[in-house]
DNA sequence: GGGCAAGATGATATCGATAACAATCTGAAG
DNA sequence: CTTCAGATTGTTATCGATATCATCTTGCCC
C-alpha cells in the first residue's frame, strides 16, 4: 500500500542488544528528515486532516525508513482522547463471555478505539479494583458485566463521566446504559417449554450467592415459575462458588438425585454444568434423557455437539456485546445524553434438543 | 484500609450528568485542598516514596473526598514507563490460550503492570496490524503465541527495544525470550503411547496451514513418527481454516473413516475437535474406544469430564503465562541482558483416558 | 556546638504529541 | 489586478504527572 523504499540489509542486523537506536525516535525527527513540522507528520497520521497526498507520501515514506511507531501515550494526553474503552467480564475462560468480547471487538473495529479487557473472576472486590485501575487509564467508555457493583465502584464510575453500559442483565438501579435481558424470564421460559413437554417434577442447580447475580436470577426465576405452575416447590441444591464447573455440575446432579430420586428434569445454571451433569449421569449408566431429562444454559458450542445434544437457552452473546459498543460509539458522539437510560433488550430463545426429548421416555 | 472520612450524602445526587464536576480534576488541586505540591501528592501514590505517614494520609483522605482518581496517561509520559505489558493471542475463545492469559495476569499481580490482550484469530496479518497498536501505546514488554510473523511485525520488534517472549513453541528464529515447548515431539510422544498399547492403524485430524503454525507442528509430528514405528504412512486430513471447530472434527472423522476403515485410532489438533469426533462416532452408533480409539490435544476441561474421558496431551498453559511474564519481569530489571536467548521448556505429558483403553476392544 | 546524614517537601523542566490559531499560498471570481 | 475562500503548513502553548535537583528539618554523634 506505502511505497516500498530500499528493503536495506543493516535495518535488521545488530537489533539484539535492547533498544539501540529506536529508543528516543521522535516525530520531530521524522519531521526534521523529510523537511516539514511535527504538526505536519502528526496530521499526516490522521485520514482526515488535511495534508497535501505529496507531503502525506513523503512523511510516510520516511516513517517507514526510520521505523518510527506513534506514541499515542503522548497524543492522548494532549488531545485529552485515550483511545480506548475498558471492558469488565467475570471471566476469560467462558465461551458465553468472549463471545462479548469479541463482539465489542469487532464493534470496534475502525473506530481508532482498543478494548482494554479485564476479568473480575465473579468478585465485586475484584471489579472495583479493577475500575480504579481501568480509570486511571482514562478509558472513554466502559463496559461491565452485570449490575452489581461496589459503593465506591458506582462512585468512581459516576464520577469519571464517561458512558458506563452494563451488560447480561437488567439491574434494579442502572448506573447509566443497559444492553442485556432478564435471566430470570429467560429461565422461566425453559420452565414453561419443559413443562409443556410433560414435564412436572423439576430439579435445579446452580448456587445463589451474590457473586453470580445472573445465576441467582435465574435460579429464582426457576423457583417462581415451578410455583406458578402448581409443580412446586422446586428441588434446587446449590453448589460451589461461581462459576460452577463442569466437574461440579456432575458432583450436583449425583446429590440431587440421591435426594429426590423421582426427578424427572433438572435444569441447570449453564451449558457446562449441564454438560458435567449429563456425562456424569452417562457414566453411571443412566440414558439421558430417557431415565433423566437435562437442560442448560446459553447455548455454549458444546451443547450442540454433545451427544445428547443440550436443550438449552440461546443468548446473543456477541449481539451484547455489539450492540454494547454500538451503545458507547452513540454516547461518545452525541455528547452521550441521547440514548442515556435506555434499555436495550437483547434476545434469547429456548432451543429444545436430545437431552430434553419427550418421545424417547 | 485508608481512613474512612464522612460518606456524605451529597457525593452520590445529581451525577447522571455525563461529566459534570471530576472531568478537570487534578492532582494539582488534590495538593492544594491539603496544602502541599503537587509533587508530594505524586509520591503519596508510590508505596516506596519517602512521605510521611501523616502527610500520606491527609492526601489519601483528601483523595478519597475529591473522588480523584490518578491519570497514568500523564505519568507515563513523564516517568517513560507506560504500566502494560501486552500479549497476544489466536484466539480468546479458547481454554488454552485463555489459561495462558490468566497465568499472565496473575504473574504480574502487584507488579503495577497491567496487560493489555489482543487477539490475532490466527492470522499474521492481523497480528502485524495488532502488534503496532499496541507498540504503539509503548508496552513495556510483549508476549506473542508462536514464532511466525510478518517481516513488518519482526522489525517493529525489534526496533522497540523491549523484551519480547515467544510462546507455545520453538520458533527457528526466536526474536528474544522463548517460552514453550515443541509441539512436533509433544505429538510424537502421544503417538508412541498409544503404538506401546498396541494400535497400528493411525489417522490423524487437523490442518496444514500456515496460519496455525502449531497445528502443523503436530502434524509433522505425527506423520514423522508414524513413519519412524514403520506403520506409515499415516492417514491424514486437513478440514478448514484454524482453529479446527468441534463440528469440523465430527465432519473430519467421518470422511476419514470413509476413506481408510480400517483406522484404529483417530488423533486430533486439539481435544476440541477430538471431541466433536467422540460425539459424531456416538451419535452415529460407533462406540469409542471399542470400534475407533480417538485421542486429542491440550487437556481441556472437557477432556476429562467428557464421558468417554479423552486421551490427550496436557500441556501446562497456565505455566506458560506465568513464566512468559517471569521472563519479562526479570528482563524488565536486569535490562534485559542476562537471560535473553534462552529457552525455557515448558511441560507436558500424555494424559491416557477412556477413549483409547485397550482393554475393551 | 558543629557537622552531617537521612527524611520530608518543594520548584522547575520535561516527556511527545496535539489543539488552537496564525501564516502562507493557490486559484477563481469579480 | 484585487480579493477572498479554501487548502496547506507552521508556531506556540499545553495536556498532567514525574525526574531531578534544591531546600529545609530533625536528630544524632563526637
Amino acid at each position: 500500500m506505502k511505497a516500498e523504499p530500499v528493503k536495506d540489509e543493516d535495518e535488521s542486523k545488530g537489533r539484539r542488544l535492547k533498544g539501540g537506536d529506536a529508543q528516543k525516535l521522535t516525530m520531530a525527527e521524522v519531521a526534521k528528515y523529510v523537511g516539514v513540522s511535527a504538526m505536519t507528520v502528526s496530521r499526516a497520521f490522521r485520514q482526515d486532516a488535511s495534508v497535501s497526498e505529496e507531503t502525506r507520501k513523503r512523511i510516510m515514506e520516511a516513517v517507514d525508513a526510520l521505523g518510527y511507531v506513534l506514541d499515542l501515550s503522548a497524543g492522548s494526553l494532549s488531545s485529552r482522547r485515550s483511545g480506548f474503552i475498558a471492558a469488565l467480564v467475570p471471566s476469560i475462560n467462558n465461551s458465553n463471555f468472549s463471545d462479548t468480547a469479541r463482539g465489542i471487538t469487532d464493534a470496534l473495529e475502525n473506530t481508532g478505539l482498543q478494548l482494554l479487557l479485564g476479568y473480575t473472576d465473579y468478585s465485586a472486590e475484584k471489579e472495583e479494583k479493577l475500575i480504579e485501575a481501568m480509570l486511571r487509564r482514562r478509558p472513554e467508555g466502559i463496559i461491565l458485566t452485570g449490575g452489581s457493583h461496589t459503593d465506591r465502584a458506582r462512585r468512581m464510575l459516576d464520577k469519571a463521566g464517561i458512558p458506563v453500559v452494563e451488560t447480561w442483565e437488567i439491574p434494579e438501579e442502572p448506573i447509566n446504559h443497559v444492553v442485556g435481558f432478564s435471566n430470570s424470564e429467560a429461565m422461566s421460559l425453559l420452565v414453561r417449554a419443559l413443562a409443556s413437554q410433560g414435564y412436572r417434577r423439576f430439579g435445579y442447580i446452580g448456587g445463589t450467592t451474590a457473586r453470580d447475580t445472573r445465576g441467582s436470577q435465574r435460579r429464582s426465576g426457576f423457583l417462581k415459575t415451578v410455583e406458578e405452575l402448581g409443580l412446586g416447590p422446586g428441588r434446587a441444591i446449590s453448589f460451589g462458588v461461581p462459576p460452577i464447573t463442569m466437574e461440579q455440575g456432575g458432583q450436583a446432579v449425583v446429590s440431587l438425585l440421591e435426594r429426590w430420586p423421582d426427578t424427572e428434569v433438572v435444569l441447570c445454571v449453564s451449558d457446562l454444568s449441564a454438560f458435567g451433569a449429563i456425562m456424569e449421569c452417562k457414566r453411571r449408566g443412566m440414558r439421558v434423557p430417557e431415565d433423566i431429562a437435562i437442560a442448560g444454559f446459553g447455548d455454549y458450542e458444546i451443547s450442540s455437539i454433545c451427544y445428547p445434544s443440550i436443550t438449552t437457552i440461546n443468548v446473543d452473546c456477541y449481539g451484547i456485546g455489539r450492540q454494547a459498543a454500538a451503545r458507547l460509539l452513540d454516547a461518545l458522539q452525541d455528547g452521550g445524553e441521547a440514548s442515556a437510560d435506555e434499555i436495550t433488550l437483547t434476545g434469547y430463545r429456548v432451543v429444545l434438543r436430545e437431552s430434553t426429548e419427550r418421545g424417547a421416555r
